[in-house]
DNA sequence: TGTTAGCACTCTCTTTGGTTGAGTGCTAAA
DNA sequence: TTTAGCACTCAACCAAAGAGAGTGCTAACA
């Protein structure tokens, strides 16, 4: 059997249908609201059809029809085609948006997982990049208090990450910025995760060199390293949680809370983004989905860069019932705006 | 008719019930679990006392009965007086936690937001001090670029606030310390509101003077102060939104709905916030919340200080139906351990 | 040969009515 | 003053009936 024009015709008007109303679908609405020329009976042998061939389901022998996981593989690769295509036209809008008080990556992560579930009304994430492998390029201290000191640590790519130190003894003020300049020194070019092995031979250096400052920044530097050590590996921003509340298949609230508990586990979604493929844009959709938990649910990710390479990836979660067409759009989108962002703000070599 | 002995435990043991289990309280349930030596009839008549006096209701005609707002409000009035006597035991072991990793004003308030709706199993919220009355003690510059150009501001009271300069002309870098200071100088005392007002005057005053950095800083002050001014009026963080999904009393996706769109928004919660009273401790039931929304909520806030003034509130928001003892006491120990904690790193006079 | 009208059939959803059980208020006795 | 007894009420549960949406099949039609 064959999927010919009429069967996709029907098919698609199916999928539609169900992802507008969350209601099986039956043959008379398919010829009623979608002007096919055909009567219903002749749209239900194509049903059957369709049925046969693993793209809808009967939730019961006299219900209508609902759209397969297969269904929604036809249909989004269909819709891929196009939307690869087609340039999406108010990128420079959201640019706009996004980098609205956006001085720091951080701002442009939340910024941009707050407008995609806004837009979408589904549940949004975004995974920011591992530091870890990123160089320091600079070091500067901050005095608040003379225990008290601000740390900021300038990466290669134009980064900026901030800890305070709480020590146990002041710290000479005056020496302060003769200790930047020395840890700057000391540290440029080694990554953040090179902290823990460089640390040991680092203050051996510095214990046999003993110049005018090196007092206190022997002092300072194991407080340093450890917390920058401590950096997270991974940051997972979510927006929208409460969304999939507006949608009827949570209306239960335990699904719901099932649901919520899932993606409010960073570490849950910091997996199940590795999962994902790192093309520009991915979709798994139900039983495609590694997590039991997602079964029910189609996930839409898109990766951004930085200087060509793939630091972080963004994504949306909702129902396998889900608007493809926006939410592909969306994600493609807002991907697209982040990357000019990204390159533009803090890439080293791309200066204007 | 007087509240007597036998009346009180009688109205203690049916809102203790009521508060485990959310449902309506019969006499036989009272005379079983809690031993009075009466039989459920004698029970039942003073229960139709308790009724008319207005500590009661009954949902329909044969069922059991339900505590008031004015039960509540005698049942909090009550324990009010034995939780404002006991010493909680655990503050320091709550200020361990608040204090893990908080080495900034913001993560004390995050932290114990979280905790708080962590041991209370309800929403729980902070409102962040206002920065506007606060005085500057310090600026410095952190180069990141030759255009981008981190601000850190410290405050008089050790609070440090950041924000990124993004600049439209390079800034020669090596006059950054020489800015730094001469900011510093001219700004120190001021209070961040002030900016605004101050900002022609002092630009004049610098057109007029003409030394050697005076043109890098004319470029960058007006950036700066408005950024300043930009500063938020007021932060709210909240936790444990979700926790409400829970409640048998939000089982209805629809009513969950209603409470979290209107926790999740910071501006009604700020207002909220502003209705509660400023004692150490602050408990309004049911109808006594100016929001209608909140009718059948309780909000328990309390204050925290720094340096013997309010700076800000901290409080959780349940049903009516909520578990007093346990919510009054970790509100009061929390805001407790972040009052030591706040007058311990940000206190410029109560230093070791 | 593909399309369609007609019809019997299936299954969910809603409504209806009866039953159960928890709980009350009242009365009369202890 | 307390309590046992009893009639009464009402939500919650359950089963049966009916409505409605939808199907599959068959036979007629273009």
């Amino acid at each position: 059997m064959s999927l010919d024009k009429r069967k996709v015709t029907i098919l698609k008007a199916i999928i539609n249908s169900y992802i507008d109303n969350a209601e099986a679908v039956g043959s008379r609405t398919i010829s009623k609201k979608y002007e096919l020329g055909v009567s219903p009976a002749t749209i239900r042998n194509e049903m059957s059809d369709l049925e046969e061939m693993g793209f809808l389901i009967q939730p019961h022998t006299s219900s209508g029809r609902i759209p397969t996981d297969k269904a929604y593989r036809y249909y989004v690769d269909d819709l891929w085609k196009k939307v690869m295509g087609s340039n999406n036209p108010n990128i420079s809008q959201l640019k706009n948006i996004i980098e609205e008080k956006s001085e720091e990556m951080d701002s442009v992560f939340k910024n941009s997982v707050r407008i995609l579930s806004q837009f979408t009304k589904y549940t949004s994430f975004i995974i920011a990049p591992q530091l870890k492998q990123s160089t320091i390029k600079r070091i500067q201290l901050v005095p608040i208090t003379d225990k008290r000191i601000l740390l900021v640590l300038v990466l290669q790519n134009n980064i900026v990450k901030q800890v305070m130190l709480n020590l146990n003894n002041p710290i000479p003020l005056d020496q302060i910025d003769k200790i930047s300049a020395s840890l700057s020194e000391k540290l440029n070019g080694y990554k953040l995760e090179d902290m823990d092995s460089i640390k040991d031979s680092l203050i051996q250096e510095l214990y046999h060199l003993r110049e005018g400052s090196t007092e206190s920044l022997l002092v300072m530097l194991p407080f340093l390293m450890e917390q920058i050590s401590k950096f997270e590996d991974f940051n997972v921003y979510s927006d929208g949680l409460t969304n999939i509340l507006d949608l009827p298949e949570y209306n239960d609230v335990v699904k719901a809370r099932e649901f919520i508990s899932f993606v409010e586990d960073k570490n849950s979604l910091a997996k199940l983004f590795q999962f994902t493929g790192e093309n520009d844009l991915n979709i798994s959709i139900g039983r495609e989905n590694e997590y039991e938990e997602l079964r029910d649910c189609s996930l839409i990710t898109a990766t951004y860069k930085l200087n060509g390479k793939l630091i972080g990836k963004i994504g949306v979660i909702g129902p396998t019932r889900m608007d493809y067409n926006k939410v592909i759009l969306t994600v493609k989108s807002i991907s697209n705006a982040m990357n000019e962002i990204i390159s533009h703000n803090f890439d080293e070599e791309n200066k204007e």
